[in-house]
DNA sequence: ATCGACATACCAACTGGTCGGTAGTATATA
DNA sequence: TATATACTACCGACCAGTTGGTATGTCGAT
């Protein structure tokens, strides 16, 4: 059932409704740039919202990918949980900076502001994603609030969910800005807020 | 030019966009719920490009209305410039707790995944007003930043573009989870975040 | 009599989707 | 070894409904 049409067929359009919006990227049009045939999309999908729904799977599936190998990464350098949010940031950060051009952003954010690709499967989806990020880090904090009294109270599974609204958001402005410095400079926002609430270099600055 | 009919059409179109993305909001469907009929569209609007355009300006207008007067109504409140910032981030905090149900989100977050509205004109508003919130928070650090010295050094640029992405980002989140309080949230960590950089409270609670 | 503010009928182009067909390959059978 | 069978992967003509857009007309106010 996977075969490289498909893959072809999800790459053309991951790209296309990500910058154009699902709704203004037309089968048509999917096709000729693909330059594969109707017949073919359609032995491949039975529908463009079966279109849309195998999109988010595998953007998903990516995503936490990313997400697991970051982490695994960090926790081979270093059993700090702090210092592994640390590291995670500073990967996302070296990729922003070797990037050019504008970044096409995130799937998720896209389908959320088309409420026909919104639907229970979808938003499970997209949910179930956020969590994992929200998991992943929120579970570095919670340790690392052992070790660093001054995080005491602080709310951490919102400090979690920040990762994902900084990315979000500094998507939105890094397209209309057509810069992905913007991202760098939110990641290092981030990055020096987790710092402060753990009590972390009051003033000066610090490289791991 | 400007009539009622005009503005219903407008406030029609910003929902049903809002929600459903532009491409997926169709004349027809738009002027039916509107309660008119494709004649008063076009005598209104030369195109469907055009209303896009009428909408974000519109848009962009009000947000700007929104901007002035928070920080209006914060100047009356106090002369100490970060005070004023956590009076404009407090209105926008009542403001999502009075509300239930799904946020409606940002038209500039759902034009920027759709690249058929990122017009050199359009782009030019979103990025305009992008520009007036940044001015906005960054005139107030900058201050500030002469009043509390650990500020200094910090990116007061990036710090102020963080509460656009914050604001944008949330959005994302709280309409796949259907709940406003994401936003309130990461309203407050974002007001934590300034709080530390400017060395406010460093760990006990304080209400403005 | 003119004009702004709509309404209605209509159109060509495009939309997502269907369907009968075919080329190539794997397997079974004689 | 030759032939029949079956199946996957794909093609491309076709269709009914919808799309943005237009042309013409109506009607009340000035």
């Amino acid at each position: 059932m996977t075969t490289a049409t498909r893959e072809l067929i999800l790459d053309t359009a991951q790209t296309l409704v990500l910058s154009r919006g699902f709704a203004a990227t037309s089968l048509d049009h999917l096709v000729e740039t693909a330059g594969i045939t109707k017949g073919a999309f359609f032995h491949y999908f039975k529908s463009k919202a079966d279109l849309a729904e195998a999109l988010v799977e595998r953007f998903a599936a990516q995503d936490m990918k990313l997400l697991s190998e970051s982490f695994g990464q960090a926790e081979r350098m270093t059993a700090d949980p702090l210092q592994q949010v640390f590291i995670v940031l500073g990967i996302f950060q070296n990729f922003f900076e070797s990037q050019e051009g504008t970044p096409s952003g995130c799937l998720f954010a896209s389908y959320c502001y088309q409420s026909e690709l919104l639907t229970e499967k979808n938003l499970r989806i997209i949910n179930g994603n956020f969590a994992l990020w929200r998991e992943a880090f929120a579970d570095r904090y919670e340790r690392a609030a052992k070790l660093y009294p001054a995080a005491q109270g602080a709310d951490l599974k919102g400090l979690a969910d920040m990762a994902t609204v900084m990315f979000e958001g500094a998507f939105v402005m890094a397209k209309t800005q057509r810069d992905p410095a913007v991202m760098v400079q939110q990641l290092l926002h981030y990055r020096r807020y987790v710092e402060l609430v753990f009590g972390q270099r009051p003033a000066a600055t610090q490289v791991h």
